[in-house]
DNA sequence: TCTCAATGTTGACACACGTCGATACAACTG
DNA sequence: CAGTTGTATCGACGTGTGTCAACATTGAGA
């Protein structure tokens, strides 16, 4: 995946009455739409410092308990981002016993990456 | 720039009435929404059609009459688009005559990509 | 089973955002 | 200078999103 579409056209030599661009294919619109998707939910402040945390974390997870602790929003907008990460398939939700646990999804972030190269 | 915060406490043994993580240092405030801001820009199908048309065009640079003709939206919209990401510095604008060129910022792009590591 | 603490869900609100038509501006051409 | 074409701005509308208080749910342990 990768946000560059090859030409598919030669260059042309410009001409008075247009640009002299060679027009050349978007991104499919579907994998635009899929991609921003992704962008999306990585896009809030909040949502990045709880990916930092996780990311921080011995084990590379963390608990909720924590994360409401350094993130200055109330626990049920904590919880409505972790919902919002875990939908989009970037975060992983455990639970174990008492307390929700969520870890990074790496292939992922890996692929949010690949189609910014 | 990482998205990753080192960790400065050592790992605890769990307790039964805690969830024994060892609490880190979320991601600075004001970094976290200038970051937030950066992926905004890209988070939009429309724009990410409208940069993978530059980045695939020749010399890496493209023409707003081509834009809007590969794009499913008004001229108006293509130009709101484009002027967000040029606030976003993730474009840059350059007038020719009648017609307005776009081409990417390199640098921008591999900072967003980096604080995705 | 009952209580308590941690977490998730719901409903409501304010605000931001994508979109378009109408219009204004800019630059080439006659 | 007037007309034409490409591009930008404005105003308005509907939708999406972040936030919280209130409530529901889950699981541990007495």
């Amino acid at each position: 995946m990768s946000i560059t579409t090859l030409s598919t056209t030669p260059q042309q030599l410009p001409r008075v009455d247009d640009c002299g661009s060679s027009p050349v294919v978007a991104l499919d619109r579907e994998e635009a739409e899929r991609r921003a998707a992704l962008l999306k939910a990585l896009a809030d402040p909040v949502r990045l410092q709880l990916l930092s945390i996780i990311s921080a974390s011995p084990n590379r997870e963390a608990c909720v308990c924590d994360m409401t602790e350094a993130v200055p929003v109330s626990q049920p907008t904590v919880s409505h981002h972790l919902k919002t990460l875990v939908d989009a398939g970037i975060l992983t939700r455990e639970r174990r016993g008492t307390w929700a646990w969520f870890r990074l999804d790496a292939a992922r972030l890996d692929a949010i990456r690949g189609f910014l190269a």
